[in-house]
DNA sequence: GTGAATGCAAAACCTTTGCAACTGG
DNA sequence: CCAGTTGCAAAGGTTTTGCATTCAC
């Protein structure tokens, strides 16, 4: 279950205040997302929408999820030579990928943790997205 | 420039330090990356050590450096879709994808920087590596 | 000599593109 | 109606693979 509203109508308000147009698939795509915590590869959204909407195109799931990108709807994250992965928490947080489960795992950030990791910047940069990656194993039990 | 010494003797002492076995074809691609302070792609890789060794094939650049980034003798960057970089800079830094000119720079880090990056891991989870990437716009000048 | 590395070509893989048909406002 | 979106199929670019040949030790 995820910490935001994504019944039809929350869902197609949320759309909305981005100015796209709340297609049946922009909706279902970001419901998909948005019901689970986990960052699936859009082939793993794709197979999960189409159980809904048999009759989506996989260029339609990668098109909607740019979309959502790039309303701040959901989150990219990239490993390595991996696929795209996709992410519902739109907090401040980083990712931990454990090499031993292949899973990538949402990690909480103190307060203004970005804010203060900007300071390492020097001047005349200016940075509008920062990605923290950790990458090693985690024992079973955490998150 | 770069940092280390770069010699045939020399990289191919860094080549056995690491157990692997110091093949032409691995002391090239390690002499074209650590002759420069940027970050190519495999593709760039493959285009500098054509000039100095023609015959090599992509799959064995592939293969080198791959080897070489599990000798820790090179880094992987990656970002976005966009392909794997390489990157000699050994030191703790993070990466600035600077997207006006599409370049990559290496940001210095303060001692013990990454260090600390650690203690935002829940107990429990251990990273053997981390990557910090800005992306953003930086004024000429800097860098 | 022998296991490892190379070179080549083909395949795999993820993602993008072109375009005709459709649709939401 | 009309710009924007979809669905399909085909192309694109990067990386990997299979296998015969060659090489470093």
């Amino acid at each position: 279950m995820a910490t935001t509203p994504k019944d039809h109508a929350a869902l197609l308000e949320k759309l909305r205040a981005c100015d796209v147009r709340p297609t049946p698939q922009r909706e279902v795509v970001l419901k998909v997302i948005l019901d689970k915590r986990d960052h699936p590869t859009a082939d793993e959204v794709f197979a999960r929408v189409k159980s809904q909407m048999p009759t989506i195109s996989l260029a339609t799931v990668y098109n909607c999820l740019d979309t959502l990108v790039q309303c701040g709807l959901v989150r990219q994250v990239n490993f390595e030579r991996a696929p795209t992965r996709y992410c519902p928490n739109l907090e401040e947080h980083a990712h931990f990928h454990d090499e031993t489960t292949g899973k990538i795992l949402d990690v909480e950030l103190p307060a203004d943790f970005m804010a203060r990791l900007r300071e390492v910047l020097p001047a005349g940069f200016d940075a509008s997205s920062i990605e923290l990656n950790f990458r090693g194993s985690a024992k079973p039990g955490a998150n």
